[in-house]
DNA sequence: AGTTCTGATGTAATCGTTTACATGGTGGCA
DNA sequence: TGCCACCATGTAAACGATTACATCAGAACT
């Protein structure tokens, strides 16, 4: 194209001005040679102070930004972190994908998501981009990534890329995990129901085979028989966590002769699709009926009745799992696994079976495990 | 082909093994050079069948998958497009991108996400990677980007990407613009409102200086006026399209001592947040007072009562955007404004003033605008 | 038959960094 | 004083693709 001079475009003004500046031109302008500007950057305490004083000058001036491609092909990283996850219009998502942001922005690091919206074929844009090279790492917030394609046999090896899991723990993968003690939680609210005086307590499950859903169903377990309540089959109900299937299950409770006295739903969505079918039905939520959730989504507060739900530290999880890949990456040493905090958060949607009063506290830790 | 020792690292089997195929790799393999290799790729109609498909044959046998890095930084092209939206967290936004990730994923495109989340600070972030040629281009979900920071004075075409506005179009900018009829939409809704027999509708306003809100606001004024209704600024109620300014304009309304008969919300998060708080103070909706909302977002259909709103394709939206963005970036000719068809959704949340009965219609058009 | 054109292919320059290696100057130590 | 270690810096070789230009064979035309 432009087979002019080398050098002869310089245009002195400090905005980004034409076409690209390249570290040639600011060596030139910092009277040394592109490596110093380079070390100048990279590695700042390799350099005398004078030099790199000049070099940031002449950054300055130029406005120079290292075209990130050249940069990656020579050094193999792409300063690209990936963010795997299930569905990203599930409210969910959002604030922990805020928090994950946050964290790679402030270490240089861009963010690409993809959204499997559970197919198989965009498994095939995830393993594009990572074998392609074009992210250095990535965070997955959906636990079977690997199974369903390669049935276990440690394929995450086989990536060759840091990967961190986040929310979802990836069985038999030996990556660091950041969640939240799913199984404490789902106890705590399920004898948080007990103790309000229900004995007939329903669970709206996650998804078959979900790790998330095995470990509350766990929790329901525990917290029934620390309550010293039976299990009774008849009172799991199939979900999937999303709206849609709290409506189904709604009709199924609507239909039944029966019913549970509260409903433990493992999704907020859930629980308002099942309250909205329940109220259609003239049923009274807390009064007839008792129902809670899992997240504590932004609409959980402002749900008709306000719903009693177990608080993910949302943003936090994103921030770890970023910190945590950050670490992975620049080769530091990093935790196996974290489990932060939940909350039981009290409101409107669950009282005593009868009527009898609502109960008045407002919030509680469950507990509390730390970095291991 | 023949599969003696081509290249001595060669692993036959065609998973991607340890470490990066080359182009040089395939070349070798199907007997050509690497620019046939590259044109059998780039440019098929330009390499003799039989060549094309021993490169074809070599690419599937080794593997290969060309490195970004390189491929960007000769072509300066990076296969990246931006999306810049204003708030991530909220809900709107999720199937929107969900749309504009499907287009791009199919293009060949990844997608970054820049969450403003409001912050100057954040704006440099954008800034920088546009700067840095992180991306080809850039698709806006927010209208104030430049006019924030740079006053008007065609900032974006200083950019030296190409850019699509998304939703909110970008005033004294000139790209393209894919949108609902904003006005059209909040006309027909006022209308709706007027016609249940409304004489005192209210409007809960998005942010000061928002196009939408613009937009929206005039569709109001439109509305009130066509149904001889006389415009009344107490009942303009200030919002920022937040479930929480929802529930302050809920607040507000109930400390009143006269009441508006219904309230036009410019967006459901709003919508839900209010009528929580009518309800919690004792006012029934649509008994007392009707609500009705702007988005058709996922929780719309599940609020209590559900939320009779505008309905926005927002997954289309999306694909439009991209559709278009890819267009640009490919030098095909693309169009400068593509208006989008709304849907008036009936629920149960606007009723007669007296509570004489509801209307039975189930779903309207408003308009259809097809691409200028 | 000679000339020109066309289409397929190869050669090698190029994109803008990072970084291994080389160089020269300086200070510490024997 | 000589030697070594070390630091700051420069030189130039990668990184892995794309693509301008050169080459060459055959077809088509005069």
């Amino acid at each position: 194209m432009d087979e002019s001079g080398v050098s002869d475009r310089q245009e002195e003004d400090g905005a980004a001005s034409h076409r690209a500046v390249r570290i040639q031109d600011v060596a030139k302008l910092a009277d040394v040679s592109t490596a110093t500007v380079s070390r100048a950057l990279a590695t700042p305490e390799r350099v005398s102070p004078e030099a790199r004083a000049r070099v940031l000058e002449a950054i300055a001036k130029t406005g120079y930004v290292p075209n990130p491609a050249a940069r990656s092909l020579r050094s193999q990283k792409t300063y690209m972190v990936l963010v795997v996850l299930p569905d990203l219009s599930n409210t969910f998502f959002s604030k922990i994908l805020r928090g994950i942001e946050e964290r790679l922005f402030e270490a240089g690091y861009g963010m690409i998501i993809s959204d499997l919206d559970g197919s198989p074929e965009k498994e095939a844009h995830f393993a594009a981009f990572t074998a392609a090279g074009r992210v250095d790492g990535a965070i997955l917030l959906n636990g079977h990534l690997f199974g369903q394609t390669r049935e276990g046999e440690g394929m995450p090896a086989k990536i060759g890329i840091p990967l961190v899991a986040l929310c979802e723990a990836i069985p038999s993968a030996d990556i660091p995990q950041i969640e939240i003690d799913n199984r404490a939680a789902a106890n705590r609210m399920t004898q948080h129901l007990a103790s309000s005086g229900h004995r007939r307590i329903a669970y709206l499950s996650g998804p078959a085979g979900n790790v998330l859903e095995k470990e509350r169903f766990l929790g329901y377990r525990d917290g029934l028989k620390a309550a010293g309540l039976p299990f009774d089959p008849a009172l799991v109900l199939p979900g999937d966590y999303t709206i849609e299937s709290g409506v189904k299950a709604g009709q199924d409770l609507v239909a039944r002769s029966t019913r549970p006295t509260a409903v433990f739903c493992t999704s907020d969505e859930m629980a308002i699709g099942l309250m909205r079918t329940l109220l259609s039905a003239g049923l009274k939520v807390p009064e007839d009926i008792s129902v809670a959730g899992f997240d504590d989504i932004e609409f959980a507060a402002v749900a008709e009745p306000a719903l009693t739900t177990i608080h993910q530290p949302r943003r936090e999880l994103g921030q770890m799992a970023a910190a945590v890949l950050i670490d992975l990456l620049q080769g530091r040493p990093s935790p196996k696994r974290i489990r932060l905090e939940t909350e039981l958060i009290i409101r409107d949607s669950v009282a005593s079976p009868q009527n009898i009063e609502k109960a008045p506290a407002k919030s509680t830790r469950t507990r509390a495990i730390k970095p291991t």
